[in-house]
DNA sequence: CCCATTTGAGCAATCGTTTGCGCAAATTCA
DNA sequence: TGAATTTGCGCAAACGATTGCTCAAATGGG
């Protein structure tokens, strides 16, 4: 609360007797450390002494560095993109840095976020989830003065990329839903303009094509990645002859809506239908049946990203891109063999 | 990627023919503008034409504002928390300030993030919402350097609060299970070391004794925040005879695990049981059956919070202190009438 | 027409660090 | 012992903006 000026290399330069160029090196440990070990201690204790904070401003102007990564979002209400956050947090801290959230919610709109960020020296470097079309979002970062990796997405013509193997997620889902038994599954897709829509869309077809089943489009609906798409989605899958006898989300929160409407529908999951989805986060255990998942490593996927994202701006590498594998099914109680009539 | 030199104040200067400091004052469009209409247009032209941004850095520098706010959160993964950063960014980016969230998930461990943050005038001003002991929290802000405004509690020595009224949350809560016809009601406390959960206690006692109804402490455990704190909660509630007819939770989550757990000792809500909780979050209507709820206005807190501070750092304000009301019951599927045996 | 006032814009100091360079003292080597 | 290094530290110039002053030119009043 009171304006008590904050103190200054000066004032330890003081106390230490020294000029303020010594306790400069002797605090950031200059490679060459240059300076005897007296000075150096005596620095040391008044530094302590007076409680001294580096001004991060004068720092940041004098070396450009701000040591703080941007990371941008399309939702925070989202746990998917919460648990991205929560790794990306922790590793920042882990290597110095601190962590700015940006939501960026209307993907047309907002052009201003980026500029922002990165063009004002704000941060170091950029992550980017968002959900813009590639070509604009290339458009966009081509233009960006910092290091930036892509987050939850693969982009032709940006090579630093972190993503799930959606593909992989998706087959591997499939063929568990399979390997119940099931012939009959449909599936709740993501965005099919996007990354992770299209891939798992495309793993799905795959387990179908290798164990010899027909696809059928009417199998598939659209249904994003929020509770209301699934619960349309499903409307729309049930009026399907014959009805699927397993659906496969391509997230929990359509998974969710799912449930809703199959429970709306009077139709008992196991029983009746199989339901089960990509991304295992708290709420699965919370639905009802708890719901069977296909678990991505949500918070290494921040911790990767940011790690890598670090790298680059400190040199220590010049490509960051990753695709990160599924980590296994978690089976609970919202799959089971289909009925046999 | 290209590491061009971003272009100054002097580029734009020389650009527009005249001094840095003109261009500067026009830029920040100075009070009283001692700048001929022609001039300015031509600075300004410039500086669009240059794609002029200022360095943030060296803004800071001079004039010791950072326009970045900090926050400091628990828990990510909790969507009430969630909520309020949603709130806090759009309020912030409104009044021309970026958000720095700072996850403190150990409450007595980490020292460091206030003087990080603070000390390091890397942000403007804090806004507070971790789960310290009230003293602990008290003794570390009294060190602050800037401003802060603690959200979603309310502390005895600090006058900058923003909190519910979690008396009235709870006491409103329990007056409708009570209007059900309920005469036994339990209730899954929050942390009863902290502010919420103390309140919420309180106001459903309130409403009991105004019911005319005697309290029993067993009809009390306390849950927390957490899923499995609810599935705790429950059992031992179970175990009192007579048993409750209805829950109140002091959140979702834990309301989640109730459900969880009722459902798995074969309890039908609410048919057997009824359940509400405090915060309607989307979860509410995830969970089976679909919970009523009493809305507190999550998102409005970080508003509210968020503008406060900045009204403080712009000395628009000297004291920000609001305790938020509760909008009301959302009444779903999982509280009904006691059953009549 | 001359002096007082206002207007418009430049000068230069400053914010707190970092860092290339210089220079004395201390050390090494022959 | 004298020259060549090395060691330990200070000097002062950046970094890029803001802002109190200064001062000439333009304006106004009598």
């Amino acid at each position: 609360m009171t304006k008590k000026r904050s103190v200054r290399l000066d004032d330890v330069a003081t106390a230490a007797g020294v000029h303020t160029s010594t306790v400069s090196r002797v605090l950031n440990n200059e490679a060459d450390h240059r300076v005897s070990a007296e000075t150096r201690e005596r620095v040391l204790s008044a530094a302590k002494e007076l409680n001294y904070h580096p001004n991060a401003m004068a720092r940041g102007l004098r070396t450009s560095r701000t040591h703080t990564l941007g990371i941008a979002v399309p939702q925070l209400d989202n746990p998917v993109f919460a648990q991205i956050i929560i790794g990306a947090t922790a590793a920042a801290h882990s290597r110095g840095y601190d962590l700015l959230v940006s939501l960026v919610e209307d993907v047309s709109g907002e052009s201003g976020v980026y500029e922002r960020l990165a063009h004002n020296n704000r941060v170091d470097g950029l992550m980017v989830s968002t959900l813009e079309k590639d070509e604009v979002l290339v458009e966009t970062l081509k233009r960006a003065s910092v290091p930036y990796v892509i987050v939850n997405r693969k982009i032709r013509g940006v090579v630093n990329c972190v993503a799930y193997d959606s593909f992989a997620a998706a087959k591997e889902s499939t063929e568990y839903l399979l390997s119940l038994g099931h012939r009959r599954i449909g599936h709740l897709a993501g965005r099919l303009t996007g990354y992770n829509g299209t891939k798992r869309l495309a793993g799905y077809y795959a387990a179908l094509n290798a164990a010899g089943i027909e696809s059928d489009p009417q199998m598939v609906a659209e249904a994003g990645y929020t509770l209301e798409g699934g619960v349309r989605a499903v409307r729309s899958l049930l009026a399907c002859k014959p009805r699927p006898t397993a659906l496969l989300a391509a997230t929990v929160l359509s998974a969710a809506g799912a449930l809703k409407a199959l429970y709306a529908a009077g139709i008992i999951v196991p029983d009746d239908m199989s339901v089960m989805s990509i991304h295992d986060v708290q709420i699965a255990e919370m639905l009802h049946p708890p719901l069977t998942t296909m678990r991505l490593p949500l918070q290494e996927m921040g911790r990767v990203a940011t790690l890598g994202l670090v790298d680059l701006i400190e040199g220590k590498a010049t490509v960051v891109s990753k695709l990160m594998r599924p980590e296994g099914l978690l089976i609970r109680a919202s799959t089971a063999p289909p009925n046999k009539l």
